[in-house]
Order: C-alpha cells, then structure tokens, then sequence
RNA sequence: GGUCGGAUGGCCGAGAGGCGAGGCAAGGGACUGCAAAUCCCUCUACACGGGUUCAAAUCCCGUUCCGACCU
C-alpha cells in the first residue's frame, strides 16, 4: 500500500527539512510542489535544498524548466501525478512538497484544465486593452452569470481566463468545475506547518540576508543573461523581481533586500489564506516536535 | 530676540470653509492554464488651546515643536 503524503505552508516554515526527515523515516521519494523551484539555475533565491542536503533522498521536478519558459499548472498537473504514479509503482511512498496551493490541489484533486489558446487569448488581451476590462465582464455575465458571480470584475486575468474558457468549450467555465471535492488520491495524507507571525517574520528577514550573502544577487545576474526577462513565470519570483529592477536601477540595492523580505511576507500571509480552506490538511504547530507529531499520524 | 515657512492616520502625501483624496505598510479574504501570479475588503487622520461661522484639517488669536533666513 503505497502512501501519498503531502508537507504544505507558508514559505520559511521548515517545509523542506521535515520532508527529508520524513522521507528517510519511511523511504519516501519527494516530489517538489513549488512552482519556483521547477527553474533550472534559480537555486539560492527559492531556498533549493542543495544536493548535499537531501541526504540521499531521489527528488522530483526540481530543475525541470528553463527561465525562458512558462510554468502552468496543468502541465504541472500532468507530470506530478505521472510522478506520482512512477514512484508508486516502484513500490515506494510519495512525498509532495511545497508551498504553491494551487499544484498541489492539481495533483490531489480532480480539477480538469481545458485547453488554452494563445490566439484567443491575445485577442481578448487586445480587446481589454482597447474596450476596458468592463466590457469583458459584461460579456462574462452574460456568457457564464455564475463565473462573473464568482470572479472579481477587476480581476482581468482571471475575466480572460473564463472568456477563453468558454470560447474553447462552448460551454460555460463553471461547467468545467468539479460538482464537489472529489480527490484523486483519497487516501493522501496532508500537513501544513504553520507558525506564529512575529517568528516567521524573523525567519524570512535572515533567510533573505543569507540569501544575499550566498550570492542571490550573481545568481539572477547569470538569469538574466540566460533571458530570465523573456518568460513571464521565473521574472515574477519574490527576490528575482526585485533583483531585476534593481539592476534595470529602478531600485536600490537596499531597497530590493527589504522588498524581497516585505513581499516574502505578504506570499506567506496569502499562502496561509489558501491553505486554510482545506479542511484535510492537519496543522502542525513549532511548538510539537513536528517529525514525530507527523510520523505518528502517518502510521496511525 | 526678529521675520518667514511648516506641522495631516504606522509611513509618504494631496486638499485650502461644507457628503472622512490617494499611495505604501499592516490585517482579513478570494482563487481551476502566468499562482512567489492576479484580484477584493478593512484600517475616519488633520500639533495643542481658544475664537469666528449654520458648518473649520481648511479663517483668526495664542502656545509648542521643526526648518530657513535676519540681528
């Protein structure tokens, strides 16, 4: 009976570390749930656990993509639960780490993406550009009613997403929604570290200090060489945005240190949100001695 | 000692008599193909004391503090 075994929370908790431990303790294989550290050559600014570390054990979907190319969740979707699958047949349990909510409940869940087309889709950005975002929304509440209920008239990309959606489909974007939660991996076992926010505060200032010391800045230096700017994923990760515009002089070095801190801090605030809706996931607090809390509950 | 200019919410910053600009930060929230993204909500301030007025952050008088200049 192979296990599928996910460490989910905000960035900066530990998440990384406890999958290793947990990992060894029951010979696991892991498989990486953040959307960054899919990038190739993005290894001190995301926190890559360096090869070293992983103490032996196999990781997956590290280093799979170039700056230059686009992550979306769907392809992610697909190779995760191929992974997913290839470990269980070896007859080993999957670990999933990660902080990106979204991929996770990709692989988990029975979320269907229909197909994008970047035809459609330029031609709706276009159509922004020149009409407005409202005139969109107002052909989504016509189109889909339930979609413009859901979706934040202001929130453009999302309007374009449903708008392309049912362009494609012919069908309505919420037809694609699942009727309830139906999980895919019933059985997966979901943790979510969390901690106090005065402590997690202190532990994003010194891990972007040391990131600074280990050189983050060269690192997005060679990225930006490598056309880091040309994709539209990579350019946007907390610490390489910043570095980028500093280096375009839009900002001081010292002002790209604290931003990268003040945004790290609001991705976490955004990941607790995420997180917090999922009523399967157990919460493990810093003060439980957190492997053995986990192992419990994993042979329980 | 004198003259002039300031003093606005955690910070920046407009307003210059009449339904509490705005931005940032902070907190909360949404979320099915860019998710470390995108977006929404909340946070009633005007240095202090008097006065004028139906109505003052906005006008008048005084006080305190800051800055510039003068002696």
């Amino acid at each position: 009976m192979n296990r599928t075994i996910v460490i989910c929370g905000a960035t900066a908790t530990g998440k990384s570390d406890i999958a290793i431990e947990v990992a060894l303790e029951i010979g696991a294989e892991i498989i990486n749930a953040d959307s960054m550290q899919l990038y190739r050559g993005m290894d001190i600014g995301t926190a890559k656990l360096p090869l070293e570390e992983r103490k032996g054990v196999p990781h997956h979907l590290l280093d799979v993509l170039d700056v230059t190319q686009d992550s979306t969740v769907a392809w992610y979707q697909e190779l995760a639960r191929s992974k997913v699958e290839e470990i269980h047949n070896r007859g080993r349990d999957a670990v999933i780490v990660g902080g990106t909510g979204l991929y996770i409940k990709a692989i988990l869940d029975d979320l269907n993406f229909p197909d994008t087309n970047p035809d459609i889709r330029a031609r709706l950005e276009k159509e922004a550009e020149n009409l407005g975002s409202a005139a969109l929304f107002g052909r989504l509440e016509e189109l889909d009613p339930a979609a413009a209920l859901a979706i934040d008239r202001a929130n453009l990309r999302r309007i374009i997403r449903a708008l392309e959606v049912i362009e494609i489909t012919g069908q309505p974007f919420t037809a694609n929604l699942p009727r309830e939660d139906s999980s895919r991996y019933p059985d997966a076992l979901q943790f979510g570290l969390v901690m106090n926010r005065e402590k997690l505060r202190e532990r994003i200032d010194l891990r972007v200090e040391r990131m600074w010391d280990a050189g983050f800045i060269s690192e997005v230096d060679s990225l930006i060489a490598q056309g880091i700017e040309e994709g539209s994923t990579a350019q946007r990760a907390l610490g390489y945005a910043q570095i980028i515009a500093m280096r375009k002089g839009l900002i001081s070095e010292d002002e790209a240190r604290e931003e990268t801190k003040r945004a790290s801090r609001q991705y976490a605030r955004r990941q607790e949100t995420w997180f917090s809706r999922d009523t399967r996931i157990q919460w493990v607090t810093e003060e439980q001695p957190r492997l053995e809390t986990i192992l419990k509950k994993i042979n329980s």
